[in-house]
RNA sequence: CGGGGUGUAGCGCAGCUUGGUAGCGCGCUUCGUUCGGGACGAAGAGGUCGUGGGUUCAAAUCCCGCCACCCCGACCA
């Protein structure tokens, strides 16, 4: 029987990623396309991206920002106007250079990302300061040729929301910079369960053509952490690229000051690697769309009709008791009536597919008025009167939502270190975490903790969560304790 | 582009050392019995053995070339 199972995903105690693939193949989330590097979205994977994508959406309304779109190709001037993000992005870009049977006058990229051809529009819609702020998303695919992929993670093409936006003023794109960091940090712990560290990001790994990038780190089940969201400070650098200038209310010709910021399906492969286990993926019940499958036994039972009656009502009775309840989504009831499948089987499946609640019921159940409610993350398994199902199951989605953040908060923590000395770290790094420690600010440091450990400088975290270590402490690397001095967290990653 | 590995049925693999004309498990189809944690029996369908060449009476198997994919490194949301 183990070995059954075994067959399905491949236990843990193999290598992480082998694993990780196993679930978002094995769960039905995407597929290898015939074209390497790129995924295919199944629509189980798909229909958790759409979850994210109307409830993300409906936050960065919010805070006064419109969607629109822009054009998937990008003339390859555009890209060469910023010095920078040329730089960092030409090597993994995919270019057209042939099309309507002839070689093109001037070479098409494929948008990696859109903040050139976005400013070439910009520029001509900003005039005046009453024009600003400017608030612009748009939910896309983007293409980066990467030179290794993984499902989720890291494709070739993927799915992802880009806002761009104008200010005035430096205070007010920092702000709106800032503003949206913190609405990825609540989307990802209230939607996803994902407990993440909002941070600056170090020089060296901030985004092509940004002044400052801001980014949420998570850490995954194998302690690696994972860039989940990016939110940059574009300061003016692309507005004197492509002239985005407006008339202020001094009479003064101005450079607007702009922000870009982001999330991906990457989101989708942190969120597998939060929660799932060895039985399959684990939704967090905001991002299911079965959120109780109701498993009848039927066989030959005489009793078949009245169990299936039963089954159809309870199903009937849950989605009443959510309609009344405070929570804030609506929930999908399934009765799994295929007859062509064991009932154990069935319990496999939905577990493979994570489907927050399975409820069993069937003849023996039924005379004495009750059913087996059983929870996906913690397995626990318990009998119930029927008339309290319906209100026991809404508790539990609940419960479970809050539960898996607080399991993940519990996991980072356990593995989130202080450390001073570079000698500790050293000897720590190998079995994976968030170290947090003094750094100089010096590339050179940042260097070498990359070639001795392959760990690198995820963010440089805001807050007041890492407060054992002071700023003021001798850099971890160098020893060196003149000014300048920061708190960074120190991790190996995707 | 460096280092390692793998290509045989939809999926996972055996067969190769010692050449003899392809097999196992899962899945799939049909029928029957089953159904409270991946049921069982019977009968079926399905393969250019990655590819090109060579050796041989005969190649999945031996020899040479090529290709593709996977893992590790450099890149990155």
């Amino acid at each position: 029987m183990f070995d059954r199972m075994a067959e399905k995903i491949t236990p843990r105690t193999q290598d992480f990623s082998e694993w990780y693939q196993d679930v978002v193949l094995q769960a039905k989330l995407a597929d290898y396309s015939p074209v390497k590097g790129c995924m295919v979205i199944r629509p189980n994977g798909y229909a958790i991206w759409e979850r994210i994508q109307s409830n993300l959406d409906r936050r960065i309304k919010k805070t006064g920002v419109r969607n629109a779109y822009f054009p998937l190709f990008i003339p390859e001037s555009f890209l060469k106007k910023e010095a920078d993000h040329v730089e960092g992005f030409a090597p993994q870009c995919a270019v057209v250079t042939y099309a309507g049977s002839k070689d093109l006058e001037e070479k098409l990229v494929v948008r990696p990302t859109s903040e050139t051809i976005i400013n070439s529009m910009f520029a001509r819609w900003v005039q005046s300061y009453r024009d600003l702020p400017l608030l612009i998303n748009q939910w896309a695919n983007v293409v980066r040729w990467e030179m290794r992929t993984r499902l989720f993670l890291r494709t070739t093409e993927f799915l992802w929301q880009e806002g761009h936006t104008c200010h005035a003023t430096p205070e007010e794109a920092e702000q709106e910079t800032r503003q949206m960091l913190q609405v990825y940090v609540d989307f990802a712990e209230e939607i996803l369960a994902m407990p993440v560290v909002p941070g600056l990001k170090s020089e060296s790994e901030k985004f092509a053509g940004a002044l400052r990038t801001y980014s949420i780190e998570a850490m995954m089940q194998d302690k690696k952490a994972l860039q989940a969201g990016t939110s940059h400070n574009l300061a003016s650098n692309f507005a004197k690229a492509f002239g985005t200038q407006f008339l202020d209310s001094d009479g003064k010709q101005k450079f607007v000051h702009q922000t870009s910021w982001g999330v991906s399906t990457r989101l989708i492969g942190g969120m597998i690697m939060t929660h799932s286990d060895d039985k399959g993926l684990v939704l967090p019940p905001r991002l299911a769309t079965t959120h109780v499958v109701i498993v009848p036994i039927l066989g030959n039972s005489p009793m078949k009709p009245q169990v299936l009656e039963a089954a159809d009502k309870l199903a009937q009775a849950i989605r009443d008791a959510a309609g009344k309840s405070a929570l804030p989504y609506e929930i999908g009831v399934d009765v799994d009536r295929d007859e062509t499948k064991q009932p154990g089987w069935k319990f496999h499946e939905h577990e493979l597919v994570g489907t927050p609640l399975r409820v069993e019921i069937g003849p023996r159940d039924l005379e004495k008025g009750q059913a087996v409610l059983t929870r996906r993350d913690t397995g626990a398994k318990e009998f119930i009167a029927i008339g309290q199902l319906p209100e026991k199951a809404v508790t539990l989605l609940a419960e479970i939502q809050a539960g898996l953040l607080e399991k993940a908060r519990a996991f980072r923590d356990a593995n989130t270190f202080t450390v001073r000395s570079y000698d500790e770290f050293k000897s720590k790094i190998d079995s994976g975490g968030f170290f947090v420690a003094p750094w100089c600010q010096d590339k050179a440091c940042e260097g070498r903790v990359k070639e001795d450990t392959k760990a690198t400088i995820r963010c440089l975290p805001l807050g007041s969560d890492f407060t054992p270590i002071a700023e003021t402490e001798p850099c971890m690397v160098c020893g060196r304790s003149e000014s300048n001095r920061v708190r960074a967290i120190f991790a190996r990653a995707y």
